[in-house]
RNA sequence: GGCCCCAUAGUUCAAUGGAUAGAAUUUCAGAUUCCGGUUCUGAAGAUUUGGGUUCGAAUCCCGAUGGGGUCACCA
């Protein structure tokens, strides 16, 4: 690309000039900004002090130096420190030719040797999913998607939480009070049905509590002692122990979690490369413990337990073993963090989790360097913020939550009511126009969700999202339909022989202005991979597709009598649904052929 | 309270330390017209606060204020 050539051909230009061996991070190179003449810009600052002129004399020479030695520069003007630089039309028409086609433009041949695992999801099986992880779910699965089209070899895995005392407790919840209901005879999907006894647990438990408070014990200890908890944990016992009708009971709710789920992610649109299961990996990681221990980096106290002071780094002490010598929430990361370790030998571990457990990870790290693992370093926690909703705040302890399958539908129900609103599908038959629905429901809470940087709670506007109008996903998603079907036209009326013949047109400002966002993909693909951010991507889509709508409106494409022009109108349309389409490809939205 | 994260137009989001802080939406004005709708054009509107570093700060550093998270032998 552009920036390469010119990034070169300006360290030769002040290695020449100023006997300076410029290091990358001084040649900060950016589009020109609109206001300005010329294509991309250099700031020189950074080289006054070695050419001890002004900075516009400094931009003149270097400016100069680039309009002799580089063929594709064709001029250049100074604005104070800035050196705007004019790229010429042979470069752009060059470039626009050799790319149209391509359906991969701006995705990397995949590298076998940057292997890079990425877990996400990670669900309970206790209940449904929510909010919460249709947020985790959509940002592991899009930023798999960039880490690949940025050339990583991507192991896409979940780990699921299937055992602990929340199954226990839907366990219980069912035996006693649910007279043998199935998904089948209830026609609740599984792990919505395992969500109400989870639900119907948590509702008597409070009642015990309650009777247990008012005899006069404190809530915090009748919490603890209230029957059900303790039948509860019995079980768990029970299922450590392998017994036989607890594990079958365990199974045969997991299953009916499982296929909920199943249906859950396939709805969504997302899958994953392999799955572990807690309850195959949780007696992981005690070796490590017993060898940090014989390492003397932990400590076991007097009753058993197992802590690291982790006070020199900052951080408290950890518990890393239970004094019965049972694993913790830390014992087990710490074995699938080793198991993975050796399984991929990645260059990357990522973890999309909540930032609530940011401290976690950052223990993770430290606990595993103490122990000489020096590629504790190449863990990154991707950590997103809460998602909220205009209503309120969305916490499972207030009870509050928004289950990810009523909200999918309620997606779906709002884009079909906004397409039939709109007039958009009279000529659908039911089966399109259901499967319009569903793309652009799905659309819009995709985008809506994936264009927040990560890292910041947000705010989802359910209505909002399914505007056809904004910054929306069904507004790319329609500016998308719409090239495609001035394609089609075009395509009719035989014009696709023109196609070839993109020579010596003078590029209008519109169409460069496109030109030049369509260039950028590959870059914004490597930058929104290096930094783990899907909105940066997302931002991208929706500046591409309004920059499309300013060219489409200012400019005939049909009626364009001019051959040529005519052609390069076309090849540009074509260029951008593709790179639409690459760029949505990369947040797991579908583009529909028309809508 | 300790530690971590966040703070940008009325609202929801942008801005690798660079030029006059961009969009979308809302509001207002105009155009379009079967219409108080749609579409189009234009305008208005923001860096919480006080210092510091820098040629240059929304961005980096220190303090204040406000919001969120986290400080379990839960995961």
């Amino acid at each position: 690309m552009i920036e390469q050539l010119l990034t070169d051909k300006v360290t030769e230009a002040v290695k020449t000039l100023y006997q300076l061996e410029a290091s990358p991070s001084q040649i900060q190179l950016q589009n020109t900004r609109k206001e300005f003449e010329g294509d991309i810009t250099l700031v020189v600052f950074p080289f006054t002090k070695v050419s001890r002129k002004s900075p516009e004399a400094t931009a003149a020479e270097i400016g100069e130096y680039l309009k002799v030695n580089e063929d594709a520069v064709e001029g250049y003007n100074v604005i104070k420190g800035f050196l705007n630089i004019s790229i010429n039309q042979e470069y752009w028409l060059s470039f626009l030719s050799a790319n149209y086609r391509a359906g991969e433009f701006g995705f990397r041949e995949m590298d076998n040797g940057h292997q890079v695992v990425v877990e996400y999801s990670s669900p309970n099986t206790n209940k449904p999913l929510h909010l919460g992880h249709i947020r985790n779910n959509l940002l592991g699965f899009s930023l798999s998607r960039i880490l690949q089209a940025a050339g990583k070899n991507v192991v896409k895995v979940n780990l699921v939480n299937d055992r602990g005392i929340h199954i226990c407790k839907s366990m219980l919840a069912w035996q006693r009070w649910g007279n043998d209901e199935t998904p089948e005879s209830s026609g609740l999907k599984g792990d919505h049905l395992v969500g109400k006894y989870y639900v119907i647990f948590d509702k008597h438990f409070k009642e015990e509590i309650a009777v247990l408070v008012t005899e006069g014990m404190n809530p915090e200890e009748a919490a603890k002692k209230a029957p059900l908890i303790i039948e509860a944990q019995q079980i768990l016992q029970k299922w450590e122990a392998g017994d036989k009708e607890v594990i079958n009971l365990w199974k045969k709710m997991n299953g009916w979690v499982y296929d909920g789920f199943a249906k859950t992610y396939q709805t969504l649109g997302i899958e994953f490369d392999k799955t572990y299961y807690e309850s195959q990996t949780y007696l992981l990681g005690k070796e490590l413990v017993e060898e940090g221990v014989q390492k003397g980096v932990y400590t076991r106290r007097a009753d058993g337990s197992v802590w690291i002071d982790l006070t020199a780094d900052g951080m408290d002490e950890k518990l890393l073993l239970r004094s019965d010598g049972t694993s913790v929430y830390m014992t087990q990361d710490l074995g699938t963090a080793m198991q993975r370790y050796e399984e991929y030998k990645p260059e990357q571990l990522i973890y999309v989790v909540g930032n609530e457990q940011e401290y976690h990870f950052n223990v993770l790290k430290v606990v595993l360097k103490h122990l000489g693992c020096t590629w504790a370093e190449s863990i990154y926690h991707l950590s997103y913020g809460m998602v909220e909703l205009p209503a309120g705040k969305m916490k499972s302890r207030e009870g509050t939550v928004v289950d990810a399958d009523d909200l999918m539908q309620e997606m779906f129900d709002t884009s079909e009511a906004m397409a039939r609103e709109l007039g958009k599908i009279e000529s659908f038959d039911d089966e399109e126009a259901k499967n319009l629905y569903r793309t652009i429901g799905l659309g819009a809470l995709k985008y809506f969700i994936l264009k927040v940087d990560p890292k910041k709670n947000m705010l989802f506007n359910p209505a909002e999202s399914v505007d056809f109008n904004g910054n929306t996903g069904p507004f790319i998603q329609y500016t998308y339909a719409r090239i495609k079907s001035v394609l089609r036209k075009a395509a009719d009326a035989g014009d696709e022989v023109s196609f070839s013949t993109l020579q010596s047109v003078q590029l209008m400002p519109q169409e460069k202005e496109l030109l030049r966002k369509i260039h950028d993909f590959p870059a914004i693909v490597a930058q929104a991979a290096e930094l783990h951010s899907p909105a940066i991507v997302a931002n991208y889509a929706f500046d591409l597709a309004s920059e499309y709508n300013r060219f489409y409106h200012e400019l005939t494409i049909l009626k364009e009598e001019n051959l040529a022009s005519r052609a390069l109108r076309l090849s540009l349309s074509q260029f951008t649904s593709k790179v639409i389409a690459n760029a949505l490809w990369l947040l797991g939205i579908e583009v529909p052929e028309r809508m």
